[in-house]
DNA sequence: TTTAACATGCGTGCAGCATGTATGTAAAGG
DNA sequence: CCTTTACATACATGCTGCACGCATGTTAAA
């Protein structure tokens, strides 16, 4: 039983991102030490630090599939709709449906700012979920009271307060009364 | 030249919180090592040890010291007003003052909840900014429209709009933007 | 007021462990 | 074949936390 070398790359890559996930969720990037994730992925170290230049490119890689899971996620479940407001609060609820998955707050609104920085983790989402909520809501603020120009700021605060939303719910608090609570921020601002 | 044994604590005390304080800011709290941190603060590992149960109680301390400073600054420079949304924006004002020093930003809002805790975190300034915004928040959703029941959520989600921009502003934003937007989703909440 | 007993602050050395790298080997690929 | 890829192993380095020890401060009795 011989396999081609990119099978055999593509397998202990997968083995070692979900090993190194799973890790990573329950004890944080700092505690997990990789000789426990390779212990976990069935392989030896020698094999991780062939397929990754260190430790904090595995978790890099870990960030940015799990980034791209939520966007695929969204993208599936979205609602394409012709009012703006509509648009964004089911945005929201596709958002918070990603992220309810497993570990996901804590391992792209915790950890990857602090391990990767607030550069590298803001541009892993800049291109995921912050680009379609700017979308919305440019389309929110022109369609009611013309255009603003200050929608690159208010893009930026609303997708805090959809990451703190986020977390709070991942933490166990009422998911519905924090899709109400978005809403009229959102309303506040379509006045 | 002898001194008391409250004088000599207190005097490596706040030499190791200072050094600390400098290289996690210079380095991160992950890159900086404990050699480094008693060499600058001109003692040994073992006073370090002595006066903190380890490394994260160190820096907890660093941290909590911190948001005092900030919780300080902002009773100092709070502008009382009768009317709750002026109320709000001096204290948003006051807030990104008091953020604005060397490497606030990045000691409570980036590497403190990494390494404490998303709950840890939360708790150090659950009872300083958090509290004095829910207080004019209440305020504010009282004095237009009647009292609102997500006023624990909105709170929430504006703490989290108030930590972006003060990140953004140290980050290098345009500090008048940010506080424009912001006063646009308080205004949007008292319409 | 001296002195004895104790507590505190702190320096040093050690054990364990983690990271990253260098070197070696077997299989795949051309 | 000969090179390259995928890995395993061994090693060098550095960091953390603790145990032990010493000197100075503190207290209280004689």
């Amino acid at each position: 039983m011989s396999r081609s070398n990119k099978d055999r790359t593509e397998a202990t890559r997968t083995a070692l991102l979900d090993a190194a996930r799973r890790l990573f969720v329950e004890k944080g990037y700092a505690q997990t030490a990789t000789p426990d994730i390779v212990a976990a992925a069935g392989v030896t170290r020698g094999a991780l630090y062939h397929h990754f230049e260190d430790k904090k490119a595995l978790f890099l890689a870990v960030a940015e599939r799990e980034a791209a899971a939520v966007a695929a996620e969204i993208e599936t479940t979205a609602t394409p709709s012709t009012d703006a407001r509509m648009a964004l609060l089911s945005g929201a609820r596709g958002y918070f449906d990603a992220m309810a998955a497993n570990g996901r707050t804590r391992l792209l609104l915790l950890e990857a700012p602090a391990v990767l920085g607030a550069n590298a983790a803001a541009a892993i989402d800049r291109d995921n979920a912050e680009r379609s909520l700017h979308a919305g809501l440019s389309a929110l603020l022109r369609q009611h009271g013309g255009r603003d120009a200050l929608d690159r700021e208010l893009t930026a605060l609303l997708s805090a307060a959809f990451d703190r939303a986020a977390m709070e719910i991942a933490a166990g608090a009422d998911r519905k009364a924090y899709e109400a609570a978005l809403a009229e921020l959102i309303d506040g601002l379509a006045r």
